[in-house]
DNA sequence: ACCTGAACACCGTTCAAGT
DNA sequence: ACCTGAACACCGTTCAAGT
């Protein structure tokens, strides 16, 4: 069990100012959340008080109230805001797309980027309570749920499969993306001291000793790849024979 | 954006008495730590407080202190305490396997045990940030680890598709484990008041609410030995071939 | 209409004081 | 040795009061 530091506590009271350059203007649902995302990539969630939130807005605080139920709708308001940067995404589109693969390939490179711009964000994205069990992190948007189901459908999936898919999907980008996500957090690390914990003695662990080259590489980029090649073979055997049999008129 | 409860607030103050059964007996780091496991199962992460937990163990709170350097520590106590039911598991073990598929089949499904066990700890065991960049939830001990890569190499697997097999085995259980015990969570849902958000309209999602059926359905144990077996003969081709050519003395 | 002061009910944490 | 009281520096949230 190691020390940690927190955001509490007499030690963090250096009195630093969150006040920050956010240009003044009228207080906004809109603009608050945003606010939001953009404290939590520069500071960490752990960081985000509404009062130092308000003084980042150059406001007292309590007038984020007017305008925002409370902290956990906020909260909420800031994983809808960053996932739906994926509708101002040039690369992914809810219409336009080369097939299933092409508009599979694309949301899960747009969620990545996402994931990848807001490393602090996305494990609210990852954990919140989603509004309904069928919302499955990181793909909450119902919007892009609606879109991708009806993607696979239209490419002759059958409904049970196009659900399958869009399990399988979430849950692949779920898993590789949060975890790249955890690895960029620690190797970046919280800037604070340098985390004076020796973990443990590796020398019990001979083989993670000798592996840890092959482990500490960043290769998660390539790891996303693979594996996301690997699901879309495995997604593509769902799909009905390659029109085998089926009229013999088609030759022409 | 959601209206949800507070733990703090006037709202939530309701003098509900958290002092619970547990036995009286001198504090302990271990007690503490397993006693913290119990209230969160119980009560929720939110409800965990020191004052709250103190209570829960007959004591004050402050008392936590002379045994817990603090909530952050503690909170890795709970995660490492819940990773480590793993070695009391009796259909696991560290040695005792018939084969890296075995090992690999029995890891993955002792590691749901313990998601399902504890559904409201598992978001803290996938999102607390690890040790070292090596350390993948939810496979988060040096000592599972090293065993998983040591089969794997003693399997025949190179040190560097032994490790890109951890990797990808801790994404697959990562993703398909939160979403499993996010998606129970939702449906057995804080016993509060029954969610008064209808969401959204649903009207204007046709294929969602006609395939809300198939994706309500409880599919996750199945999908979690699909998605497993895809995984492991997804490994299985990493294996140099099946001595298809080497010794030709080998018949006999 | 929108923000602020002041207040309330909590937090985590420290430390001198009790037993 | 181990727990408690009291205190400190924060929290989230409400609401009457200011502008």
């Amino acid at each position: 069990m190691t020390e940690r530091d927190t955001p509490r506590g007499r030690g963090a009271s250096a009195a630093v100012p969150f006040t920050a350059s956010t240009g003044r203007s009228a207080l906004d649902q809109r603009r608050i959340i945003e606010a939001a995302v953009r404290f939590i990539d520069e500071h960490g969630l752990r960081m985000l008080t509404m009062q130092r939130l308000g003084a980042y807005l150059g406001v007292e605080g309590m007038a984020l109230y007017r305008h925002v139920p409370g902290r956990e709708a906020l909260l909420d308001g800031v994983v809808e805001s960053v996932v739906d940067e994926l509708f101002s995404d040039p690369d992914v589109h809810l219409q336009a797309h080369a097939g299933w693969v092409d508009y599979l390939q694309r949301l899960a490179h747009g969620l990545r980027r996402i994931a990848l711009a807001h490393p602090e964000v996305f494990p609210l994205v990852a954990t919140r309570p989603p509004a309904a069990p069928w919302v499955r992190p990181p793909l909450r948007s119902l919007r892009w749920i609606e879109s991708l189901l009806e993607v696979m459908i239209e490419a002759g999936f059958s409904d049970e499969n196009a659900a399958a898919v869009y399990r399988a999907f979430s849950s692949f980008l779920l898993g590789y993306l949060l975890l790249e996500v955890s690895a960029r957090g620690v190797e970046t690390g919280p800037v604070e001291e340098p985390d004076v914990t020796p973990l443990e003695d590796l020398s019990s662990y001979p083989i993670l000793q000798r592996l840890e080259p092959h482990l500490s590489v960043d290769v998660a980029a390539e790891d996303f790849e693979e594996a996301l090649e690997a699901l879309l073979d495995r997604v593509a055997l769902l799909l009905p024979r390659r029109r085998r049999p089926p009229r013999l008129t088609e030759g022409k």
